[in-house]
DNA sequence: CATATAGGTAAGTCATGGCTTACGAAATAA
DNA sequence: TTATTTCGTAAGCCATGACTTACCTATATG
């Protein structure tokens, strides 16, 4: 369910280069923002889309918020694709039956 | 490779219903439009771009066409969040042990 | 042949959203 | 306290894209 939402996070360029450069762990918002080419206000406003999305998390320390990927709302998709690839097998399955003489 | 056509493809709700609408099976243009919110030119919009995005297939049958889910396009999308998941829970398990005392 | 069916394409409209700059707030440092 | 760092939020700009209607082609059918 919601999976509306984290499809339309994902579909933006950079808002996925940000979601990507958080694979190597845990990440600050300017350590997020280096190396992009947009503002750091525009990841702040990804990193807003992905955490509704449920696809980040966000801890505080001190002055920094620590962005991590939330490995429950990627499992979401995960399972999506599964259960969609074997539908869409069982479908052709169908298919192919069904063209038999 | 090329996720990005795909992630796009499947963020657009009403292109994203049709694309779920192909898991009862084969559909045609006509059918696949029929309950949808949206004008019968505006599926046949969303329809190219799901094939450009390798995510739906085309046959010919006489006068109508036959559209149908691809599963190899779908099993790049499953392979992608696969290995995500996994190097998620690597990064998480890293970011454990390094916030040993 | 003429007509109906099925559906792709063109062009134009309009809302959405990704970006910017400017600003504000909270935590540390001096 | 004052300044600095880190970051979120507001407001506005502008391109993209999701629709529409109008039109065209191609196959079947009388």
């Amino acid at each position: 369910m919601a999976y509306e939402i984290k499809f339309e996070a994902l579909a933006a360029p950079t808002r996925r280069a940000v979601f990507e450069k958080l694979r190597a762990g845990p990440m600050a918002v300017n350590a997020l923002a280096e190396g992009l080419p947009v503002s750091r206000p525009a990841i702040s406003q990804h990193l807003k889309v992905l955490k509704d999305a449920g696809l980040v998390s966000e801890r505080r320390d001190g002055v920094k918020r620590i962005y991590s990927l939330d490995t429950q709302g990627i499992s979401e998709l995960r399972d999506y694709f599964d259960r969609f690839w074997d539908e869409a097998l069982e479908a052709y399955q169908r298919s192919l039956e069904a063209s038999d003489a």
